[in-house]
DNA sequence: GTCTATATTGTGATAGAC
DNA sequence: GTCTATCACAATATAGAC
């Protein structure tokens, strides 16, 4: 039964803001149950009676950070560098969320039909090569997450090494140019 | 007051390696104080006799990790996609030790100097650029971050999607070849 | 080095009344 | 839709005896 977003009630969507609003602030840690019902005024029990449990409630947050996603990276300028600061930008004012989303495996049944498609097409259309095009996609989800654990040095020019990376990746999507 | 490896007692070691095979095995949810005492066949509050907490037990966890990953790395031939292939192989044995190695931010202060250096060093050596040297680390990253968490499709050619990263970053160091 | 006993806190979750 | 009451665990950690 997947629940796409035009399935939710108005007080499930309430909830699902405040959760969303709870994760961005605290963190996974701290979205816990009880401190999601706090936020919203109202006791922890109560929050069963609109969703069958908490995996439900991530399961809707990340249902909603991939079309989030997917809007911010289809609205930027042609380049591969246009998309990388795009992934970049993205994930770092969201570093919570976007841990939730790629941290474990994709609940691929419990999502909308189509959400990975949406999510690979900015990068498919600019690489044709899969391999190539999954590659440039580790690339940017390791740069994403080894800025957000903190394992670059302070010295690190990151913007050089995202420069350096996507540079080396279309140069060999373009090999007659 | 960092505790090289040398510091160790006996009995810490014994304590070690019997945390070290419950992460293998269990992971790190199931790598719980009361766990990693009863597979010692003591109880959980002696273990607080050898090490002052959990983390103290982690982060010479991490030590040991990186000095092995680092000795797995530097047996391997001179090519970048030999490398690759180390990285990769060492990850998806360790998937676990893996995580609990790069999911955080370093414990710096508590680990052995020289640490990071020798871990960077079979990289540097082979991409002498730094910003492509970060980004071929973020690239295979990446790739085993995804993989362990199941996100690339099972119809997904990972050998040629390393291939295909990692000959677009020798190329881009080997301008004039 | 190990034990028993305990503290403290937190977790997700359910039943049933209102 | 919300409440009270409660469960069933599990976590890390400490005190003090042996």
């Amino acid at each position: 039964m997947t629940a796409s977003s035009a399935d939710l009630s108005p007080r499930q969507r309430e909830i699902l803001a405040a959760a969303r609003a709870l994760l961005d602030r605290e963190g996974a840690d701290g979205m816990t149950v009880a401190a999601l019902a706090q936020a919203l005024g109202i006791k922890a029990p109560s929050l069963y009676k609109h969703f069958a449990g908490k995996r439900e409630i991530e399961v809707q947050l990340i249902a909603d950070g991939f079309a989030e996603f997917a809007q911010a990276l289809g609205a930027v300028g042609p380049e591969l560098a246009d998309l990388g600061r795009a992934y970049r930008a993205y994930a770092l004012a969201h570093p919570h969320l976007y841990r939730l989303m790629t941290d474990r495996p994709l609940p691929r049944e419990e999502l909308p039909p189509g959400t990975e498609e949406r999510g690979a097409a900015p990068l498919t259309t600019r690489i044709a090569d899969p391999d190539l095009a999954r590659a440039a996609w580790a690339f940017a989800h390791g740069m994403v997450t080894l800025e957000l654990a903190g394992r670059f040095p302070e010295t690190a020019d990151l913007d050089a090494a995202w420069a350096a990376g996507l540079g080396a990746l279309a140069a060999a999507g373009q090999p007659g140019a």
